[in-house]
DNA sequence: AGATTGGTTTAGGCAAAACTAAACTTTTAA
DNA sequence: TTAAAAGTTTAGTTTTGCCTAAACCAATCT
């Protein structure tokens, strides 16, 4: 059996990946300072510092000292990069092997560091070649595109119009476990039945006629487009 | 958008992963000498030395200083839980994504390593539960059972045996290609036609009447059962 | 403007995981 | 049975990646 060696042939490391995609996350274009990103991270500022010269370093990113950190060209590609491959197997996870939207977050991001081009776009091609994943965010095309982004928040519609859910923001375990008991999924379509003139609370009417409502939270977390 | 920390529950490293892989494979049961492991993870000996004693710490192994090194039993459940999802995920590759058997043992290497019970088991059942992979390895159940290893070594049948082949030892990126080329598959049936007394190198009569010779390096890594 | 506050960076530590060189066992062979 | 060869461990260094404490810049508030 001559496989002694394992022959992992890793270009980058999984912190310098979390840096890249919390800037990503955070910034975009825009410079981002050490505090957003270290509490991005989960990390304290020294440590931040410090990778920020790692990846400055590999020209990821660019930094002025005691002003902020915005990712290069390179550091862009490769940001988008580990998005398409954490939004393709969030759809994995969902749609083939049946997991709640909630649980995939966590497991997406430890796949999302398997470095394959072959197997992502293998993958892609297995699901379809998906533009949006399950929460109904863009998923970024191999050339770097990103696919448009849907709906706006539910606050920025009227009363009686009709709507269909489109995206929803990742917003933690309880909002999505909120969002079943509701039963709202992607798809689903209300008509606007009211707005709380006192706390911006929503109230929809579903598809059967059940009325219910949604605190500001809620509905700031949900994007629909008007039917 | 309240994600500030990425909560991976890592409780083993990928190093640590490896290391006791690796003595499942050498030994199983038996102590494992430092050389052996040393090239069979492709270090130098003093880490291994130094791994050793940061895995008998968390009780994965049992060391004797210039003795060798022995798995544990809660090393020997971490040994088959990785094999397991080694194996599910070749499984993966090769069924799902259409991947061709030498390309997706680098990939399983990573995949291997995402840490997520839930996900294991939605992946067996999703790929029908498998006990065995596409190169006929037996795939260890979820209580760490080890289902049967299938075939012989094509050498120790005679001449006029009728075989189906059922499993390949992972020989490298040429042993598959030369596999393909000779058009061998899991499940391919042969006869056997001749044994050369010199070289041992064995002929075979396919389905179709096609006569060819495999060398002994090659019909060692084929295993067959008769039928 | 000057001082206090807040955010950032340097300085110095620690653990994992690899390395080389040197010391130390164990085995083999004269 | 002792000496050389082979294998293993210790000692000391490196890099990544995190930490705390202290120094340092910048922005605000009186």
């Amino acid at each position: 059996m001559p496989k002694p060696i394992s022959s992992q042939v890793k270009t980058h490391t999984e912190s310098e990946e979390n840096y890249i995609k919390a800037l990503y996350h955070l910034g975009g274009e825009k410079a981002v300072n050490n505090g957003a990103l270290a509490h991005r991270i989960g990390a304290k500022g020294p440590s931040v510092t410090q990778a920020v010269k790692r990846l400055a370093n590999k020209n990821l990113v660019e930094a002025i000292p005691y002003k902020g950190v915005k990712l290069t060209e390179k550091g862009t590609a490769l940001a988008t990069h580990i998005l398409r491959k954490h939004r393709l197997w969030e759809t994995f996870l969902v749609e083939k092997l049946g997991f709640g939207w909630e649980e995939v977050h966590d497991i997406a991001e430890q796949l999302e560091h398997v470095q394959s081009p072959e197997m992502v776009e293998k993958l892609a091609k297995y699901l379809g070649s998906p533009i949006h994943d399950p929460h109904g965010d863009p998923i970024p095309q191999p050339n770097g595109a990103i696919p448009p982004i849907l709906g706006k928040p539910l606050q920025q519609f009227a009363t009686s119009d009709t709507l269909r859910v489109v995206r929803v923001e990742d917003a933690g375990t309880d909002f999505f476990t909120q969002l079943q008991v509701l039963n709202i999924t992607l798809g689903s379509e209300f008509t606007l039945a009211s707005i709380s003139s006192f706390d911006s609370s929503i109230q929809l009417r579903g598809a059967d006629g059940t009325l219910f409502w949604l605190s500001h939270s809620m509905s700031s977390n949900i994007y629909v487009i008007s039917l």
